[in-house]
RNA sequence: CCCGCCGUAGCUCAGCGGUAGAGCGCCCGGCUGUAGUGUGGGGGCGCGGUUACCGGGUGGUCGGGGGUUCGAAUCCCCCCGGCGGGACCA
C-alpha cells in the first residue's frame, strides 16, 4: 500500500480528520503509529457503532497498530447499566464478538480494560498533570453529557474526571491516532490542547458520523439514544423503535426500517438515507438492486452511494422503494453477524437483556 | 480544529502612529524608637528595625519574528503563550 492509498483507507467515511498534514507527515517519517478506539460498554450493539467498528477494521488493516479500550470505569462514571461494573464487562465481551464478526482479526489489536490502566500509579500520575493544566471551565466544557442532563438536575462530581480520563487514556497509550464518533470531538481537541505542553504526542483526531434516530429527531449514538432505550425502562418502552441492535432478528429490523422517518427527496436527517450510506456503500461500488414493481417504475441498479442519493432527491426513488431495500441488505448484513454473536456470546446477551427488560 | 480577547516594570494595569507611564512592591534616608538584645535590675546610650507616614531612588528585548512608515508598544502578516467560547444533536 502507497502513501496515498493509505491515507485515502484511513480517512474514507470519516466526518473529520485532524489533521491531514499531521497524518502524512506521520506516514511519510515511517515509524510505526499507534491508535485506538475506547468505547463504552453500555449494552446490546446497535448499527450506528457498525461505523466505527467499519473504521476501525479500516485502520487494522492500514498496518496501524490499534488499541481497543473498554471504557468500563468510563461507564461506571457515566451510570451505564446502573453502574453495575460486573454487567458493564459483560458488555464489553459482547462488544468484542460483535467485533470480530465484522471482520476485526482481534489477533492483530491489543485489547486494553480499564481496570489496567487505573491499577498504575503513573495512570493518576498523568491525569494530575492534565487536570493541573487546565481551567475548570475547560474541563467543563469537554464534557458531552453535561449539556442536557444539567439542565433536568445535578450532575455529580466524577463526570469531570470523565474527560480527565479520555485525555489520559490517549497519553498513557501514548497514541499517535485517537478515532471515534463525532462526540468525541470534544475530549479529542482537549487532548491535542495540552499535548505538548506536558510533553506527550499530539493525536491525530478522526471521527466518523453519527447516525441520525430512527425516529429522525436526535441522533443514533452511544451517548443519547443507547443510553436512553436501554438503561432507562421508561424509554425503552415509549421509543422502543429508535435503533437497530446487531441482535435483532430479521423482521424486527425489516419493522424498524419501514417504521422509520425517511422524508422524501431529503437527505438530511434522514437515517434510512444514512444506513445506506454508511453502510452498504460503506465500500464502493457495491451492487445495489432496487426492486420494484413495474407500476412504479420497475427494478433499479445503483453502484455509488452518489448515484442513490441523485435519484432520491429527483423523487424518482420513493421512500417505501428505498427502506425495503435498505431494510433487505442490512438484513443480509446484520444476519451473519448475529449468528455468530449468539452463538458466541448468548450467555452474556441474556444477561445484558434481563437488565434492559427489568 | 475554528472564532474571539489578552500578552507593556517583580505584581495589577493605563497608553493604541510622535521622548515608554501609574499604582503597588523593592532599595536608601527621615520621622518614630515597639519586641528583642548588650545587663542582676533600672536609666542612658548603642545595636536592631515592626507598622504607618514623609523624602529620594530602583525599575522594561512593550511575548518573538517579519513588514508598512521619516517615525511602531500603537497599523498589517506569521509564530509562541494565557484565557474564554464554538465545534452533528442538545
Amino acid at each position: 500500500m502507497n502513501l496515498d492509498e493509505k491515507v485515502k483507507l484511513i480517512s474514507r467515511n470519516a466526518v473529520e480528520l485532524i489533521t491531514l498534514e499531521e497524518l502524512r507527515n506521520k506516514l511519510i517519517s515511517g515509524e510505526k503509529l499507534k491508535g485506538y478506539l475506547g468505547f463504552e460498554p453500555s449494552g446490546l450493539f446497535h448499527i450506528g457503532w457498525l461505523i466505527w467498528a467499519l473504521k476501525y477494521r479500516d485502520l487494522v488493516n492500514s498496518g496501524i497498530e490499534m488499541y481497543l479500550l473498554q471504557a468500563t470505569w468510563h461507564a461506571w462514571i457515566n451510570d451505564k447499566l446502573g453502574g453495575d461494573l460486573n454487567l458493564i464487562r459483560a458488555a464489553a465481551n459482547h462488544v468484542i464478538s460483535v467485533l470480530k464478526n465484522v471482520g476485526i482479526d482481534v489477533s492483530r489489536i491489543k485489547v486494553v480494560d480499564a481496570e489496567e490502566l487505573i491499577s498504575d500509579k503513573d495512570y493518576w500520575s498523568i491525569l494530575i498533570k492534565v487536570a493541573k493544566s487546565i481551567s475548570l471551565a475547560r474541563v467543563k466544557r469537554a464534557l458531552t453529557i453535561m449539556g442536557r442532563k444539567s439542565e433536568e438536575g445535578e450532575t455529580d462530581f466524577s463526570k469531570l474526571i470523565y474527560p480527565l480520563m479520555q485525555v489520559t487514556d490517549i497519553f498513557y497509550l501514548d497514541l499517535d491516532v485517537a478515532l471515534g464518533g463525532l462526540d468525541q470531538r470534544k475530549a479529542h481537541m482537549l487532548a491535542r490542547d495540552v499535548a505538548e505542553k506536558l510533553g506527550f504526542k499530539k493525536p491525530i483526531a478522526i471521527h466518523t458520523p453519527l447516525l441520525t434516530s430512527l425516529q429522525g429527531a436526535s441522533r443514533m449514538d452511544a451517548k443519547e439514544e443507547l443510553d436512553e432505550t436501554l438503561s432507562d425502562a421508561k424509554m425503552s418502552k415509549s421509543r422502543p423503535e429508535s435503533a437497530i441492535f446487531i441482535t435483532d432478528p430479521d423482521e424486527a429490523i425489516r419493522n424498524k426500517v419501514m417504521n422509520a422517518f425517511c422524508p422524501p427527496k431529503q437527505t438530511e436527517f434522514n437515517p434510512i438515507l444514512e444506513i445506506a450510506k454508511y453502510i452498504m456503500f460503506y465500500e464502493e461500488p457495491k451492487e445495489f438492486i432496487i426492486e420494484r414493481p413495474s407500476k412504479y417504475g420497475g427494478p433499479l441498479e445503483v453502484t455509488t452511494y452518489r448515484e442513490l442519493e441523485a435519484i432520491y432527491v429527483s423523487g424518482s426513488l420513493h421512500p417505501l422503494d428505498l427502506k425495503s431495500t435498505v431494510a433487505k441488505y442490512l438484513i443480509d448484513f446484520i444476519r451473519p453477524i448475529r449468528e455468530n454473536v449468539l452463538k458466541d456470546s448468548e450467555d452474556l446477551i441474556s444477561k445484558i437483556s434481563s437488565y434492559i427488560s427489568r
